[in-house]
DNA sequence: CTGAAAGCGCTTACAG
DNA sequence: CTGAAAGCGCTTACAG
């Protein structure tokens, strides 16, 4: 079997217990010489501490999990946004010297299951409904839960700005001349995501006077996308600009549109959210509210940490957000020879 | 604290054994009536077992991990074809009875380091050279490679029929009257997926007496397929055709000819290999090379698990491969009117 | 059908 | 600076 803490115990002539004292770092107790020593045995050997073992004894698995609703007998899959998160994470819970126990959860009790077979200190939750994550018992490690508006006081949402994102994309339209806009997203209802982009956008629009938003529930899908593209202008005639809250659906918007005859951005603008790559890969380039995923993953995983710890962690977090302007809005024809030039952009979009 | 075997024994007023095989379902050695009694306790009390005490005892985790190799420092990353995988593999391995470690891995040893701490069951390598995994020591757990083409016994391979690929694409565009055409992906060596694409693709453009292939060795990155793409008509005029390895790279070439103003696939064609949603979201939608990813994550997980349980694994598993046709190719112009009709399509294309 | 014993590889107090 | 003891929560043979 593999090499155990008693053979380096015994190679090196001291106590088991000294062993793990270097091995984890408690060298102050140890002389130098015996330190030295017992490195050497360690890394000739190469000795790698039994996790089990360890997390049996000390009650700390120094294990991550992050959780990820699925349905019932469906497989795991995450958005291109939350696996950049966990691979960010990934990274930095590694330096720290912690694991990541990846789970897909099929019902809310799961969680805590989780929890307890692995003694997990800490989890991340993604992709969780706000009222899924409020259901949670309130006891238990701490929960990291991202683009969360949940209030259990357990788990800490990280998440970016959505109102102000919603914001800039609906001033960003406004200041281009658009006064008929259209907000699509999923249905959504008192509290979330969805809701604050909403708002946030809503807030934006009612701040003109003559400009006004019309609100169209649909999936987050390209093909949800593709539909209302295709049937934007029939059923929506008087709109020349679409917020979408999310870049697939966004794109799929755009495609359905130039299928339906329609030109982006000549009759109609678009801008989504998320600032995925696609956006880049599509025709026109998508304009769109972007998150700073770096700092996302660092903000993210140091109040996980930092939780674990025993620090007292902000119940949220909200980190910033900015437009990234590209080729998906321009001024609308109408306004181009109806309202003449005071409704064109009036420069930076903030 | 969480409530252990023993606390399940003390009210059941049996043995902590005996807990045990009702937990485990060793059913055939406990009353019909203690079983019942003590299942009812297990469950009135929440009871789970500790993950850690488990493997240590039983000198086997249930745990698999998934490894992806990360340069130093770096974040953990995967494409959209690993990250399904992962998710396909996460549910068959859940419902198994297993867990997923996931763990970004900086040098070919660390493998080795993660086996051992977690008493891994096995693990699915996700993205490794040939050469790093010919390079790990053969004794170890099983070890699951995908796409993978390395000799190592220890590591069964999992992936598709790349040179039948490379083939479907080739007859594809040979078939639309294509003559010269252009391979383009990663600089290769004597073996792996990219070697295989292109020697299938090679035998089939042989095949046809008049038809030659040009080969250049780009990144499979979006953006070096724009810069290929924008370039193309300059530096291979000839050419009438691409066929990139993979899909990203063939989105970004035909945004790259459509920028230089080459219409696709009026004047080039261009054929991927993966089958991402990405191809369908832009235009022309893309025409490709599709893996049957259900199949793969199905056998991946049975070869795993099956060696796990003792089986004996064959040391690589090919999987079809078939062309999902859209809309990036198309007869060629100059076929079109100096070959005449005979060198249009010939009808399916398998 | 049921149980007492030993042990998996480690860490945590506590002595010296 | 170093060590002997107890114990984390479970499973594995082995008895009865």
């Amino acid at each position: 079997m593999a090499v155990t803490l008693k053979d380096i115990a015994e190679e090196a002539g001291v106590s088991l217990m000294t062993v793990s004292n270097v091995v984890n770092g408690k060298t102050a107790r140890v002389s130098p010489a015996t330190i030295e020593r017992v490195r050497g045995i360690v890394d000739r050997r190469g000795y790698v501490a039994n996790a089990s073992a360890r997390s049996l004894a000390a009650s700390r698995s120094r294990t991550v999990g992050v959780l990820v609703p699925v349905a019932e007998g469906d497989m795991l899959t995450m958005s291109p946004h939350h696996v950049a998160v966990i691979g960010g994470m990934e990274r930095q819970l590694r330096q720290a010297g912690y694991h990541v126990l990846l789970r897909g959860i099929t019902e809310p009790a799961e969680v805590g299951e989780a929890v307890r077979e692995w003694g997990l200190d800490g989890a991340v939750l993604l992709g969780f409904l706000d009222a899924e994550i409020d259901a949670l018992p309130a006891e238990g490690g701490p929960l990291l839960a991202i683009d969360s508006y949940s209030l259990n006081p357990r788990a800490t949402g990280v998440r970016s700005d959505d109102f102000g994102g919603g914001g800039l994309a609906a001033r960003h339209l406004l200041e281009h001349g658009h006064r008929r806009l259209l907000f699509a997203g999923p249905a959504f209802g008192d509290s979330g995501v969805v809701r604050r982009r909403h708002d946030g956008f809503r807030a934006a629009v009612d701040a003109v006077t003559d400009a006004t938003a019309e609100v169209v529930a649909v999936n987050t899908t390209y093909e949800d996308g593709l539909a209302l593209g295709r049937a934007l202008r029939a059923e929506h005639p008087a709109v020349t600009a679409v917020f979408a809250t999310a870049d697939v659906l966004a794109v799929g918007i755009m495609a359905g549109l130039l299928d339906a005859g329609a030109s982006v951005p000549g009759e109609v603008s678009v801008v989504g959210f998320d600032d995925l790559d696609l956006g880049q890969f599509v025709r026109p380039r998508l304009t769109t509210v972007a998150q700073d995923l770096a700092e996302k993953v660092a903000v993210a995983t140091r109040m996980l940490l930092g939780e674990i710890d025993g620090e007292a962690a902000p119940d949220e977090v909200e980190l910033g957000v900015r437009l990234v302007t590209r080729e998906s809005v321009a001024v609308p024809r109408a306004a181009d020879s109806e309202a003449g030039p005071d409704s064109a952009p009036t420069g930076a979009s903030r």
